[in-house]
DNA sequence: AAACACAACAACCGCCCCGTG
DNA sequence: TCACGGGGCGGTTGTTGTGTT
């Protein structure tokens, strides 16, 4: 005896919305002030939408919502991502609050359909992927697993970053380069901190996972030929920087690619 | 011009968490 | 304390657009 169905699967649409769909969702929102009285199941009934409550919830927060921004991504967001999933991981709702107007669905469709295939082509092709296993686990089914709950620090050349390292927990020597790339360099921008809903959530969260791991950072090794790196791990920096979290996050040099 | 392959993105599915009665 | 249901989330699939042969 499973669960029982959040709606009528045979009475709803399913696949694309129209606009008219659209518009009567948007319109019945905008009429609430952006509440949704009732609950998202009550929804689509009030609106006259022959959707399910889900679908509707999804289709607002990713497509419809005010804010929401669509097309490509920054080569800062490509940073924050990358510098994100090395932290937490899969937890896209925890990354997406640190990028203005990217919903969760959007990063990680982004992380499945590009980033990763790039991260990929660049674990796997030229030479500094052959130091990964130093002293840890060698790129094996996944190449990504090392990445998740690591921390992790870029090292920008002159060009942009040629290097990412993982940092081993605890400090020391045990830092391993897990990507290389030559790709050009970019200038950071302020992120607008304004639209997500919890940022300062997020950021106390990332506080709380590389607390628990005992990271400091900036005590392992140097393997970079740069001389502009910046060996700062996101516990060290929110140790020093204050509460201004996602804007000044994203720039720091650690998360030039 | 047509067929095919691939990329990109929207949407769905199902599980889990948490508030509430 | 516990069952229930809504909401949130991550994984996956489906659809559409674009490039290539």
């Amino acid at each position: 005896m499973g669960r029982s169905p959040c709606c009528d699967k045979a009475a709803v649409k399913r696949g694309p919305w129209s606009e008219e769909e659209d518009a009567r969702l948007r319109s019945y929102i905008e009429q609430h002030g952006g509440a949704v009285a009732g609950g998202w199941m009550a929804l689509p009934r009030k609106a006259g939408l022959r959707r399910c409550g889900k679908s509707c919830r999804l289709r607002w927060l990713n497509y419809l919502r005010p804010g929401v921004r669509h097309g490509g991504f920054s080569p800062e967001e490509d940073r924050a991502i990358c510098a994100l999933y090395a932290a937490v991981g899969s937890r896209w709702s925890l990354i997406a609050a640190y990028l203005p107007g990217r919903t969760d669905n959007a990063v990680k469709n982004y992380w499945n359909t590009r980033l990763k295939k790039k991260l990929l082509s660049v674990s796997f092709e030229g030479e500094p992927c052959n130091a990964v296993g130093r002293n840890a686990a060698p790129p094996v089914a996944s190449p990504m697993a090392p990445w998740t709950a690591l921390p992790y620090t870029c090292y920008g050349g002159g060009g942009g970053v040629d290097q990412m390292r993982v940092v081993g927990a605890g400090g020391g020597t045990t830092d391993n380069v897990i990507a290389s790339t030559n790709s050009a360099a970019v200038v950071s921008q302020p992120a607008d901190a304004s639209y997500s809903s919890e940022p300062m959530a997020a950021a106390t969260e990332l506080d709380e996972i590389f607390r628990s791991m005992g990271t400091t950072g900036g005590e392992h090794s140097d393997l970079s030929q740069s001389s502009t790196e910046t060996e700062t791990s996101w516990y060290q920096y929110r140790q020093h920087a204050g509460e201004s979290v996602l804007q000044q996050h994203l720039e720091m040099p650690y998360l030039y690619w």
